[in-house]
DNA sequence: GTCTATATTCTGATAGAC
DNA sequence: GTCTATCAGAATATAGAC
């Protein structure tokens, strides 16, 4: 009878937090609009109306989990880029690696990120660039001091920025098409990331090398 | 009077027509779930009761416009692919800068195509398959060649693909995120895209000689 | 073919008992 | 805190007049 009150065990969580995770599965797996608030219900295996107990609305609950998944998208970035003293080029393979495994992990978050970021638009895109800010200061100038090192040619932030995100990140939203373009199943899809972790900052090294 | 029975005139177009093409110009840019039947309704300058008449249901009307998405996605590439007898170089030139041209002209066609592939999934996604099989076969096929001839050094077929896609189609359905994390504007970004239509191909030249 | 008015279903949210 | 029952509004689809 003391189940209610009693402290949090790993195993019984509290209703709130299983609302929370129904909700982040769905709504990152299928987006805002495409979800039901009864679907969350039943995921969490709860009543309708505890939703709105808890959060109140649909939107509010949404918020939530889009504040989490941008900050969980973005922090792993932020560490290594930010705290380690590293020079760009083995920075990039780290990043890299950690963020392909984080995408392993976490297949649909991109999508998502750029879903609700076309429809909302205004309203989280502002915590966004508050976090990414210095992230993309840092990856900038060491380099541009690569670059007047002379250790790579030519360097153009907007390319370089989408060049790494197309490499580590596009696959993952591509998905779908890649695999059946390619006639790849999931062990195959996962084992090809495995490569990538190694190949995309080959690959993006030789791209800053290339004549522009 | 002779207005209705008439011959179509360029600017005088269908009711029927009326209805595609505002159902198109939404459903490509918000995506299914977004749009309302009446905004369709609005935007075509028609009364809601016509939409049900001609197509009979939202759905119907959609899966329309998916089909002309898709194959109008994918003819882009066939022409230049299979048609023309160039060497794979000179065809992966021709193949991005005109597909970066026409995705300048129909910006939100991949982003629509991922994403309603991914909900949708199996309902057109084999019709998909069926268009783009010689497409794959006739791409991979001559890259062989080129790796027999020893002008490219390794070759997989999964990461040439994911990477020819990523870095020409990736930066459209990142615009939003690129955009504001690089601070391009729309006319940067164009500008940008114009670029790359001769950078893809070299980076795509150096990544196939690079060493794996 | 085109419209207005209405039926029907879906969906988010709440009231109120326990 | 949790549930059942229900409301209010939105969205798709149809009936029926013109």
């Amino acid at each position: 009878m003391r189940k209610k009150k009693g402290l949090k065990k790993s195993k019984d969580i509290s209703t709130e937090e299983k609302i929370k995770q129904a909700a982040r599965k769905l709504f990152t797996q299928k987006g805002y609009a495409l979800v039901r608030t009864r679907e969350i219900a039943a995921e969490a295996g709860i009543n309708l109306a505890l939703l709105n107990y808890y959060f109140r609305s649909k939107e509010k609950l949404f918020d939530l989990i889009m504040i989490e998944n941008l900050r969980h998208f973005l922090q792993g970035l932020s560490v290594k880029v930010l705290d380690e003293k590293l020079m760009i080029e083995e920075k990039i393979e780290r990043v890299v690696a950690d963020y392909i495994d984080f995408l392993i992990a976490n297949p649909d978050l991109p999508f998502f990120i750029l879903n609700e970021l076309r429809t909302n638009a205004s309203k989280i895109a502002t915590k966004m660039e508050a976090e990414i800010k210095p992230i993309r200061s840092n990856l900038i100038g060491q380099l541009q001091e690569a670059m007047k090192a002379g250790r790579i040619a030519t360097f153009n932030p907007f390319h370089f920025m989408a060049n790494l995100a197309g490499l580590t990140i596009f696959p993952f939203i591509g998905k779908p098409v890649l695999q059946r373009v390619t006639h790849v199943n999931d062990e195959e899809f996962r084992s090809f990331m495995e490569e990538r972790k190694k190949l995309v900052p080959l690959w993006i090294s030789a791209i800053l090398k290339a004549k522009q």
